[in-house]
DNA sequence: AGGACGCCCTGTTCGC
DNA sequence: TGCGAACAGGGCGTCC
């Protein structure tokens, strides 16, 4: 489930776990979500070593191991995270172990696969090879403007085009865009600066919201979009049946009463 | 530049 | 009910 809401309340659940205890083992299961690193370079990256700091950049976490040495974390469509001390606890599909001294394990978990595991000496150097854009929260309005103006797209695969902007998915693009009342095709080209503005705006508000809501479906705030998201459901503000349609080979859901702008 | 597609994976949901 | 097809909250490369 890891767009940025997701993957901030896991770098806030690290954050308050796996500080500064030193690592005595690392079990990689499945080889083929380590990028650019070996079961062996991880270990020797890690073992003896703890984790300082947990920073995130859109959808990614990287997590400070010591100088020139960060991890990085991806979660692809599916993924989760686990702090556990049973090793009988271990999760199904966790595709990388790490144990700790003090006897508890963190798991990596990735059903499909499609995450990944790498290391980096910078965050810098990291953002620059995947050719990231600004995380959502570090962009302000008059550069997230100066963006979009020089784009002419839909606006649902621009919002979630991590060159752009790192951090939205199609999940969370859905929702900002039925809280903005915008069709999810509609051009970038023909937005005017104000409407890019309170897009930002609303961009922002739904984001820090879902993070309040711990990323949970079933915790977001009344009128949301989100746990709607299926064949058959209705407008959470004006009951009309929902639709879809496919932008940048994704499936958006919207409501075409209330999305027309 | 932007859009459509296939692919990587595997579990779940859909539709006949 | 059963089964295969289509789909799933991501990202990359290729083609047009």
């Amino acid at each position: 489930m890891p767009e940025l809401p997701d993957v901030e309340v896991y770098r806030q659940y690290l954050q308050a776990t796996v500080l500064h205890q030193p690592i005595e083992k690392v079990h990689v299961e499945s080889p083929s979500i380590l990028f650019e690193t070996t079961a062996q370079g991880l270990g020797r990256a890690l073992k003896h070593k703890c984790f300082h700091t947990i920073n995130r950049h859109g959808k990614y976490l990287l997590i400070f191991v010591e100088d020139k040495k960060w991890l990085v974390m991806h979660f692809g469509m599916t993924g989760d995270i686990k702090y556990f001390h049973n090793e009988v606890d271990t999760p199904n599909y966790t595709r990388l172990l790490i144990n700790f001294e003090n006897g508890y394990h963190l798991a990596y978990i990735s059903p499909r696969k499609l995450g990944r595991i790498g290391l980096t000496d910078s965050i810098q150097r990291w953002i620059v090879s995947r050719q990231l854009g600004p995380d959502v929260f570090d962009l302000s309005e008059g550069q997230f403007v100066t963006l979009a103006e020089q784009q002419r797209g839909a606006i649902k695969s621009w919002l979630m085009d991590q060159n752009n902007i790192s951090g939205i998915g199609n999940i969370y693009s859905d929702e900002i865009l039925f809280q903005s009342g915008i069709h999810p095709k509609k051009s970038l080209s023909s937005f005017n600066t104000a409407a890019l503005r309170n897009l930002y705006k609303t961009m922002n508000i739904v984001l820090k919201k879902a993070i309040s809501a711990h990323a949970d479906p079933d915790r977001m705030p009344p009128g949301f979009l989100l746990p709607c998201r299926k064949k058959g459901s209705h407008c959470p503000a004006c009951d009309t049946p929902l639709e879809s349609v496919k932008v940048a080979g994704r499936t958006a859901w919207y409501c075409p009463h209330c999305q027309h702008g």
